[in-house]
DNA sequence: ATATTTTTTGCAAAAGTGTCGCAATTTGTA
DNA sequence: TACAAATTGCGACACTTTTGCAAAAAATAT
């Protein structure tokens, strides 16, 4: 099963239509691995803002879409039916956003921790952040 | 030394005055926990919102606030010269939250993880979502 | 295929967010 | 109290994000 089949599958079971915007967002998505609102704007200049932020937002609730907070802005990146989880560290200096190679002990502890406070994970968020190698190297 | 002291002492430390707007901005994090920009903005409605603007972004880099991604937004609090380290866990039902116990084990993991990357940590943030005890009782 | 119904879009306007230069005011110091 | 330096408030500007609504597109029924 393709990505596009589970795109238009998770449309189809909530009765929303597949339209020209949509799609266009969702391949924006597809090609660049992770966008700001303005590059994806920028991505769909065909169709109008307002769709594509309306998009993003339902792409959002659908699980489409994931938000990346990234110090002040955030990103977008396609939800883990279609990639892998995964967290990410911010370079403060020059904004890189770099993935995190995958952690079962990180994630493991995580459920311990909320399990301890009788906590019932759905999902989580980690965001580290620092300096990446190229900028600790050029200082 | 009380919170005020250290705030003070940072402010003098670095040859900077304390004045009404910074003062301001300081009690409003001291009172609110936590609190969005607009938030901020609205605790110092008798000052400029420039002023606010300039007062964040100062205090963040004397560590006086951290910038906290959740979401789309961020919140700030005051740095952990004022506030132990911690996490938390959002319920998404009753949006209570939750603070996690330390977790040594998980700190040293993030930091490892980094260094796998070339990755200068200088800080961090997890954020848990789920349903709290409570809720998950009374459903 | 075409008509009908429903959903979604594009537009235009407005509200919200964050930044900047500069004159006026406040602050620290003597 | 007076002076010099630091900071503020103002006003303007450049985005960014949200909203209502008529027009267009998409789904459904005929
Ligand atoms: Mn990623
Ligand atoms: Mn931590
Ligand atoms: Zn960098
Ligand atoms: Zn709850």
């Amino acid at each position: 099963m393709s990505s596009q089949d589970i795109f238009e599958k998770s449309l189809r079971t909530h009765k929303l239509s597949l339209t020209q915007p949509r799609q266009a967002v969702f391949d924006a998505l597809q090609h660049h691995k992770s966008l700001t609102m303005s590059e994806l704007v920028k991505s769909c200049e065909n169709f109008d803002r307002a769709s594509v932020y309306r998009t993003a937002e339902l792409f959002e609730k659908l699980g489409i879409v994931v938000r990346i907070p990234t110090g002040w802005k955030y990103r977008l990146e396609l939800g883990e039916a279609f990639l892998e989880h995964h967290h990410h560290a911010t370079c403060s200096t020059c904004g890189a956003s770099i993935a995190l190679p995958e952690d079962p002990a990180l994630e493991k502890r995580l459920r311990e921790l909320a399990a301890r406070r009788d906590f019932t994970l759905t999902t989580h968020q980690i965001e580290l952040t620092g300096t990446c190698a190229g900028c600790a190297t050029n200082s």
